[in-house]
Parts: structure tokens; sequence; C-alpha cells
DNA sequence: TTGTACGCGTTATCAT
DNA sequence: ATGATAACGCGTACAA
């Protein structure tokens, strides 16, 4: 089990009859390099046979940079989706040659602190930092000192890119979805938290509303915990108003699976007898509920990608040139299922 | 936003006024390093006081090993338990002073070479690989070269120590509670694939039948594909036998999901009617499910950190003295919730 | 007990 | 058009 023979630039230079400076110019492509096309091909060549590659930790310590970033993430394991932004950011980094380097986090704030540290003490050109749900966050002190953007986040001040998602056109649209197939009695299943996306999915629930016309009505609005008990709490005692709505926008598809719950005990059908739309495309139970759930996704993939994208925009610059700080909003996108049909007249 | 300002050995040297040999001595607590308490002291406290930590560059040229590990996990996001794997390795690692690097990469084995590849060249001390469910790999060639540890994946040749879960013992749990609870009459909703999970919980199965002196009647063993759908066909199927299995073992909880809305629909109720236990616990689905599900948990976080000791104590070593090839099988823990009741006549 | 100096593999500057 | 050589920051033989 030796480790592999490690071939050096030196040993290329020897076998190309070459300097290594020659070398480094040729495979570096550096403009002022002043090599006949003949020596280059040579240079190549053999590098290539001899299965040539620089060593990263000579060529970091040289260029005083180490092309790694740093994933700076809460709670991995919590979400399910949460993989998505690490394969976003993942793939991003590759496509540019950029290693990805994991450390999970919590919430708390003075294990944040102590991971930053740990990250920067690794020397990563950047870091990406990603909470497992859209919140507002202060960015942990160290951070002023490297390139950084937030996912799933924004910055109490608002001095740090981000990206997040539109959680207000994300349920404009699951609201439209509604209207579109002739609901106008529709009840909103919320939860209780006091972050972004309740205000913003409440917000899209409104517009939409507002743009059909059909006047808003709070007591179609039911707040509950966003488990699966509290949105069978809440679809109960909304579903008891009258006249009883004939759709359900739920906060997420958690809370639509206990809608599905108290449809069943009422008796009623979904979708025929009650529409519902959830959030999240949580897959394993948008698809394993019957009938299938028709709900918004969260872009995770993409906002992994954008703010990867963003950080090696960023990774170059000093100061003056440096991109502004941007906070970007990505959409969410309407994922048809098998939980609309058209209102039908309450029998 | 300037780079923070690098404090170095030198630095620390001359603020304490010793030499940065004394230093490096000092804090890397070398046997043979004679140096007097006092100065000991004042060594840590000076390298304590400036932020003093070392370039982790410079530190890995010299050594000739980067204190990173390669966690090379097949599709990341597919799974929502792949981020407990990668959370065992992750505290792990940390302990020991370890980076993680993580590439993504996908079944294919010509996209799996390229980033081994990779990974090799980012001079990773060491390799864990990892796929998304349990199965049988022919390692990549590359790492041949490099410790290597398999998660939830066994080598064809049997060369590589991995680590992957008890499906029989998980299995036999399972099915040992519903006996426990008086079921004699168990059906199996399994799935169609050729993978050792298949069988092994088959295996668990019988085994807890034959220890209950139940006889082991195929006709209640019925496989379907391993999605809700699946669930919900082989479950009707199996509960059409005579006299009707007064339980359900399911290969996975979304087949699970899918036996609840059979039960549903022949009017059977969950755990009265008819008891049901999962497997893989997927807490959404699991918790979700009303009643909330029995199931067996697969043990990945403690995966993630077996594997990594492992690798861990392989990395001093070289040929002679490396720990032998060992192959581990981690028990799957019953998870009870409220799917499982004592077993009645059928009426 | 402590200090000097070299080497790890690159890249960049300067000389030829 | 190409080559010698000085950094990069650390760890450690070896000299003192």
């Amino acid at each position: 089990m030796a480790r592999r023979k490690t071939v050096g630039i030196r040993d290329v230079a020897r076998e190309a009859q070459v300097s290594v400076t020659t070398v480094s110019h040729i495979l570096n492509n550096v403009s002022y390099a002043r090599a006949s096309e003949e020596t280059r091909q040579r240079v190549r060549d053999t590098a290539a046979r001899l299965g040539y590659g620089p060593n990263r930790m000579a060529r970091s310590l040289r260029l005083q940079r180490s092309e790694m970033i740093g994933l700076l993430s809460e709670d991995i394991a919590t979400t399910p989706h949460a993989g998505r932004i690490l394969l976003g950011a993942q793939e991003t980094a590759r496509e540019a040659g950029l290693t990805l380097v994991l450390i999970n986090t919590t919430q708390s704030a003075t294990d944040t602190e102590r991971d930053v540290e740990a990250l920067l003490r690794q020397q990563v050109d950047g870091v990406l930092y990603a909470t497992m749900y859209h919140r507002v966050v202060e960015v942990p002190e160290g951070l002023g000192s490297v390139p950084t953007v937030l996912i799933d986040a924004q910055d109490v001040r608002g001095k740090v890119s981000s990206v997040v998602p539109d959680e207000a056109a994300g349920a404009a649209a699951a609201v439209q979805e509604l209207i579109d197939h002739g609901h106008r009695r529709i009840g909103f299943i919320t939860n209780t938290d006091d972050v972004p996306a309740t205000h913003g999915r409440l917000a899209g629930y409104r517009a939409s509303l507002e743009g059909a016309g059909v006047p808003f009505d709070s007591s179609l609005v039911v707040a509950r915990v966003s488990e699966t008990e509290g949105g069978y709490e809440a679809a109960l005692a909304v579903l008891r108003s009258s006249p009883r709505p004939t759709a359900l926008f739920c906060y997420n598809d958690r809370m639509a699976m206990g809608a599905y719950r108290a449809a069943a005990e009422l008796g009623l059908r979904v979708p025929d007898d009650l529409s519902i739309v959830g959030f999240d495309n949580q897959e394993i139970v948008a698809e394993g509920l019957y009938p299938s759930l028709t709900t918004v996704a969260l872009p995770h993939y993409e906002m992994g990608r954008w703010a990867m994208k963003r950080l090696i925009a960023m990774l170059g610059t000093d100061g003056e040139d440096a991109p502004p700080v941007e906070h970007v909003v990505l959409p969410c996108p309407l994922i048809r299922r098998e939980s609309v049909a058209v209102a039908r007249a309450i029998g």
C-alpha cells in the first residue's frame, strides 16, 4: 500500500530536458512565457506521460491561496433538502477547480464562532455560510476577513451577499394555481414561527387573493406548529368554518400531510372535495401521499450554485474592485401533482 | 476586507524571546524537547495571545500529509439520511484535527474514477467511500494507493475495510416486536431489488419466525418496487390472503406508508386491526403518519463515525503494522412508536 | 537548553 | 527562448 510515487515538476523538467521554470511557465500558460511551440508540446507530452499534477500543498504555500472553500453549515442532517445545497455548491466548486471543505456547526453562537476559527485556520479562500432554513443571522465576527456568501440566510445588517428563496412568489404561485381552478374560499394553514418564510408565504397568499379580487378573511388563516400534527389540527379548525373552504394552502408538506388526515376524517376526498397545495417539495412526502401532493419547490440546489459562483467572483478581487454586496432571491417553482382539482359547489 | 494579518511562528518566537525551534517543539509537544516549564508556559501564552495557529499549507508541505480526508459519496442528495453519515464522519474528523473534503460522485464507474483522481490530487491522507444505500461495489482503481474505508458498502473482493448496517438483526428485531405482541400471521412487504438489504431483511424475518416456531409461508411475502405505491399494492395483495395477517413488516418506511393507505381502504385500523413495522426511520414519514410508525433505524451516524475512526487508525501506519482489514456490521435499533398493538382475533 | 539552516514543491523575478 | 534562484512557513537535524 505504498503511496503513489509522487512525480514532481523537476521530474518533468529532467525528462523533457528543460528547466523547471520552463515547465512551470508552459503548464501554467503564463503570458510572458516565451518557449517554442516544439518545446511546449514536448513538455506537455512528458507531463501527461508521467502523470504529473502539481502538488497542491506546495502550490498553495507559494500562491498564498488554498483553493479551498469552506462550507459552514448548520445542522447538515436536519433537513432532507440540505444535501441539495451542498450538491449545488460542490458541483460549482469542482467546475472551478476548487475543493469544498465541510464544517458542520449548530445554531449556538459560540459553537459557530469556534467553527469559524477552525475554518479560517485551514486558510480557506472563502466561506459559504448556510443555514438550514431561511432566516436572518448575525454573521460571525471572524468572517469579516474572508469573502463570504450566505445561503438561505440574510445578514442582519445587510453587509454580506446572500441568496434566499422567493417565499412570497412561491406562495403566490401556489394560491394562484388554486384560483385558476376556480377556488375562491382558500384556507391557509400556516406556522407559528417568526421567520421570513412565515411572513413571505402569507404575503404571497394575500397577494394572489387580492389579484383575484377575493377579500382576505382572517378566519381562514390558522397557525400551528409546523409539523404534521399541527397541520392536522389547523386543517380541522379551518374546515369547520362556514362555508367550508374548497382548498387549502399549507405552510409546508408536513402540515399538508396532517391536512390529508383531517380531510379523511371529515370524509372529504382530495382533490374532489378539497384541493391542497403544500410547500417544500419534500419528495418522500409529496410523492408518497395519496393523491400525490402539488407543492412548491425550494431552490436549494440553485442557491448552492449561485452562492458558490458569487463567491468565486469575489475571490480574485480586493476592496476596490470587489463586486458590490448583492441580495438575491431565487424563484420557487410550483410542482404540479394530483392534489388540485376544479372547485365544485359544496354539497 | 484585508485578509487577517497572519501571525507566524517567528512572530511568536520573537515575542516570547526564544527561537522558532523552541516554539515548534513546545507547541508540538515533541518528546525530546527539553525546555523549562517556565519557557513552555511563556511560549504557550504568547501563542495564545497572538492567536497563532500553524499555517496548514506550510505544515502539510513539510510533513507530507495534508490532514485532509476525502469523502467520496455517491449522490449526496438522494437519500435524506445521507447527511447523517456525513455528520458522523465530520464530527469524528474534527475531533482528530482532520478536515473533511467533499466530493460528490455518481454510480457511473468512469465518473467515480475521475473523482478519485481529483481527490488524490488534493493529497488527501485517506478516503471514505460512501454509497447511499447498502451495496457491493468494486473499489475504484486509484484508491489502492491510499488508506480507504467503505461506508454502507462492501468491497467485492473483501480487500477493503467496511462498515454496513446489520440488516438481518434489524429485521429480526422488528418481527420479534410483532411476535412479542402476539402476532403469528405476519406479512412481509419487500422489494424487488437484488441488494444486501433485501436478502438481509428477509433473513431476519425468517429467523424471528423460526425462533417463535411459526412456519414460513411464502404467500405472506410479496415484493414490489420499494416506493409508496409498491407498498400499497403489496399490502393489498397480502391482506387478501386468508386468514388475513394481523401484522405487516415493511421493507422500508415508504412502503409502510403505502400499507397504511391499503389498510385504510380496506377499513382496517392501525394498529387495532393491523400492526405495521417499517424500516429506515425516515422521521418525516415515520412521525408524520397517523398513528406514528414503529420502525428500525439505520445507523448512519454511527457508520460515518466508525469509518472515520478506522481510517484514522490506519493513517500513521504502513504495510506491516497496518491494522487488518475489517468488516463491521452495526446494529439497527428498533424505534417504537404507535403502529404496533397486541394481536386480536380476526372478526 | 537553544539557535541556525535546510528542505518540502511550486511559482515568480531576474538574468542570460 | 530559457535557466538559476529566492521566496512561501514550518519542522527538525545538527551545531553550539
